[in-house]
DNA sequence: AGTATAAATGCAATCGTATGCATCAACCAA
DNA sequence: TTGGTTGATGCATACGATTGCATTTATACT
């Protein structure tokens, strides 16, 4: 036991969960355990006479029944539990990410009457050991968040099990996604609009799949108008590390599209120590959409990815491959741009 | 299916999931059922020849066996699945603070090697639903974060399933949370070693136990020094309110303690519109630790509650609940004060 | 050689539910 | 009356793993 600092020692007074079952309720009525079980789920193509039903319905009730989800799984062949893995098990780094990818999948989840289970591992264990524990039969599908398209994807699509990938593509599995060059499209647009044409990538640290995109979608989008892409470093942990870059730079961007929000928060706080004004000195845009969940003393401009469509999506996708129907391969959202005063 | 925006329509190349159950194995390898499951778990008590073993081992991975995790469940009554239910469906609110326990919470199964199944309800679903649905067989022990001690909570009491309140005390069950009286005492503590006696309470205008377990702890602090109380009201969602009350007051409060960060981080907003300086004019502390998923561009003066110690302790309770021990009905995690620049 | 003992393995029940098929009574038409 | 149809219900198995007990085979000891 972790131990407590202060507690009072009262034993509680606990009686042992005692399950019971619908056999026990069909005993207690004198009818078969098969009769209970249709009348409470209302078989289709069964009928019962009043009286039985109404004996069962009252008794079941009574001795307060109800059906064990475990055993149901095991016959039905289906858990109504989806599974959320995501690839490293920090989740500190990408914290208010995760918290609302979390939050917006179990929305989608409770919708469709299901359940959200979280698979996480510790950073030692091997993948197939996450393969196993993921594909032992406790989910019907997976919602994963990957890094790559790694031995673990790959691993995954093999095993047969339903799973689509969510926020950054990977290639051996069904994903769905913002749809990042128009999300990098539209903040360009914004920023032109605002008379801006030196216009920097704060590029991510990470290998994302989504950040390559971005990255990728801000090239294009500059070369089209014939302007100089210019990307710079950038770093979640380092706050200064993307404005020193910044400075280096000559002529200096005016305006700075961020691969997150996060990244763009860290940027405009260098910005303040170091007096430089945003938006009138440099405009900065983020993306995510994550920003209200930060309570910034401001409102940031953002490309918003539409976490609550893109989970919706991928568990709908989920019910889909369950169903035997074929999904899209890759599914993709459309962002929205959320302008704040960064800009 | 929600209608994408863009979509590949690649028929994906699916394997229907294939489990490979324990007798397949034994069927290839001419022994029993129960031999393969014994040795693939090294049973203790049975030997098992070194021949036997190996033919075993190397069929069991050649083939893919993995076992049934609900078939497990069912056989051994027990799911290793951890649940936790928190009252009220819409995350809100108390979006960081949710997603902090949550996160502590899953960290904490993992290190017992469990995994945390969220379950949340629509708003309209009864509570007799809700009861359903937690003990319905899917998990061994419930976390739950309550608002008070309502029926829900008598119900799950009753129901016989091992359950942790965490965070809010509620009457009916066993709860872990930090020791609210020693974070108001080491907060005033340092407000009044930094020179302040007329110290302001901003008090919560939700009915949650913690809260109020904070503001008597207030309450006593004042009046042990014989210095007046002054709380005033606080709202999450108008930021001004606790401004607003606060310059009501005569004479003007020269530092507060808020309930919570969120409502800390709001006065301090207003407080900056106002061009009241913290902590000059306005001291500030807050009440949770969570300031640092907020990234804010300060550091917060706060009592941190220590979330990680608190998860731990309400999954070891649950544990040593399922081993029918007796367990402290009222277990307190002591929060230590983490000072920023708001003090 | 004969039997006690240990090593190696198998049989079969069980967990609780869902469901195909069988059964039995009642009712109705010919 | 007989045969057919419908209504109401029960029997028994399957889902896949775990485990107490029984059984066989090998080893050891007089």
């Amino acid at each position: 036991m972790h131990q407590p600092n202060d507690t009072d020692m009262n034993t509680p007074p606990y009686i042992t969960l005692s399950k019971v079952t619908s056999r026990q309720v069909a005993d207690k009525l004198g009818v078969s355990q098969a009769t209970v079980s249709r009348v409470l789920r209302n078989v289709p193509g069964y009928q019962y006479s009043q009286k039985t039903r109404k004996r069962i319905l009252e008794e079941a009730e009574r001795m307060g029944y109800r059906p064990h989800a475990v055993a149901s799984s095991l016959r039905e062949g289906r858990t109504r539990v989806i599974g959320f893995h995501n690839q490293n098990s920090e989740l500190d780094v990408h914290n208010i990410f995760m918290a609302e990818v979390i939050r917006s999948l179990q929305q989608a989840c409770l919708e469709i009457s299901h359940l959200l289970l979280l698979h996480n591992f510790a950073p030692d264990v091997s993948v197939s050991n996450r393969l196993a524990e993921l594909t032992c039969g406790r989910v019907d599908g997976l919602v994963v968040h990957l890094q790559e398209n790694g031995p673990l994807a790959k691993g995954i699509a093999q095993s047969g099990l339903p799973a689509v990938a969510i926020a950054n593509r990977v290639e051996s599995l069904p994903s769905v996604g913002c749809d990042d060059s128009t999300g990098i499209r539209i903040a360009i647009e914004h920023l032109v609009e605002r008379g801006h044409e030196r216009i920097a990538f704060a590029h991510s640290p990470y290998p994302l799949e989504a950040a390559q995109a971005r990255h990728r979608a801000y090239i294009v989008e500059m070369e089209q108008r014939g302007w100089q892409p210019v990307s710079i470093p950038c770093s979640n942990h380092d706050t200064d590390t993307t404005f020193r870059a910044l400075q280096s730079v000559t002529p200096r961007p005016t305006a700075v599209c961020c691969w997150n929000d996060v990244s763009a928060i860290c940027l405009i706080r260098a910005c303040n120590r170091a007096a430089v004004n945003v938006p009138n000195d440099l405009a900065v845009v983020g993306f995510d959409g994550l920003i209200d969940k930060l309570m910034m003393p401001f409102n940031l401009t953002t490309v918003d990815v539409q976490w609550a469509r893109i989970s919706q999506t991928a568990v709908h996708l989920l019910m889909a491959m369950l169903s035997g129907e074929s999904v899209p391969w890759a599914t993709n959202v459309p962002p929205t741009l959320r302008i704040g005063e960064t800009t």
